[in-house]
DNA sequence: TGTACATCAGTGAACGCGCGTTCACTGATGTAC
DNA sequence: TGTACATCAGTGAACGCGCGTTCACTGATGTAC
């Protein structure tokens, strides 16, 4: 092994994404700069300059790394479950509140509406990476009969109602109405739903 | 009238109450500083600390102020609607919404886990504040039919699916879905409950 | 109705801090021949 | 295989900025007598 530090990092890029998930998970959205992930992956605060043009454009980065994860944690939990209908819909559910609970800023971060980067280079791989956390939201929902406002409708109130429960416990409110972890909480206030 | 600017303000509190209002409705939780308010109230940027100890107080006290106009923003759409159980839980959700859209940095604010003051007034005053919203919620869902998960769940149930269209609308999310505007979205998605 | 005086609510200067960004630079990498 | 050289990915100093907070101060208010 080489003991000469060397002077090109190798992948700083990811480094640096890492770094900033962490410096998130440590201290909110808020906490997320520059020379924060510089000083985490151990260069010079100049360097993600190289990388990202702006912090804006480091935030719609770590932004895309969230949805990944998310879309991640939505299909584990589907693949836990059985194929039916209704398990693969709580499923999804059930992704939706770990991913919230183990990651609460960068979920707020995702959906908080804080800048990010219009970089066409960027904001593609956002849309990506966001499109198929939704795709899955979309494809666990299908089955669902359409009722008043159509397939559509199902989708949005399943992801509202996921989006909601998870936000509200972030927050700290809901476990004093249902006990239990947010996980089994979707579970008990999902509705019946009709399918085929 | 008196042509002379008086030293004393009057009701310096009020007035950096309501211009820190007005900063995070232009720019987000994040335009909201002290020197920030100061300067939009007309005052010098030294003058907050006679009345807030810190910014986490003014956070604290904003957010208070924001449960109150929610609370009324719910209890405004219920009186619109009729008396009848479904429809007013439809009017808490419209509501819900309408505060949402009105106020998109506030509603952020009150959610976000933004580091409020950990001062015994201001917490009084935000438990206050926001315990009346919830009480709101409470008495709308009170007369659905307990389900599984009693009558909490029902609660938790309704304040989810609000809150979660209401936080996805103003992520950029759900018109595509469902169209029209978030009041009436609540109205699509929300499914049949039984009552009695 | 006066007056002395304590208290209150402002001002403006100053502090140190962390931030994003820029700049000239330097050492490492990789490629053309 | 060697060598010249363009390019890349770092460094460290410096910039200006807005911020929260503190401080001595001053003018206005209101109260005791």
């Amino acid at each position: 092994m080489s003991s000469k530090k060397p002077h090109h990092h190798g992948n700083l890029r990811a480094a640096l994404i890492d770094a900033g998930v962490a410096l998130i998970a440590e201290g909110g959205p808020e906490a997320l700069s520059i020379r924060g992930v510089a000083a985490r992956a151990g260069v010079s605060h100049a360097a993600p300059a190289h990388h990202f043009p702006s912090l804006a454009h480091l935030r719609g980065a770590i932004v895309a790394e969230g949805f990944r994860r998310f879309t991640q944690a939505m299909e584990e939990e589907i693949a836990a479950g059985s194929d039916a209908p209704r398990d693969r819909v709580v499923g999804a559910g059930r992704g939706y509140q770990r991913f919230a609970r183990e990651n609460p800023g960068l979920f707020h971060l995702m959906w908080g509406g804080n800048k990010c980067a219009d970089d066409p280079e960027i904001d593609a791989e956002l849309r990506e990476a966001a499109g198929a956390s939704f795709e899955v939201l979309r494809q666990v929902c299908a089955p669902i009969t359409p009722g008043g406002a159509g397939a559509e409708g199902n989708e949005l109130f399943v992801w509202a109602l996921a989006h909601g429960l998870a936000s509200l416990t972030l927050a700290g409110f809901g476990q004093e109405l249902v006990p239990g972890s947010a996980e089994d909480r979707f579970e008990a206030v999902l509705p019946p739903l009709k399918f085929g």
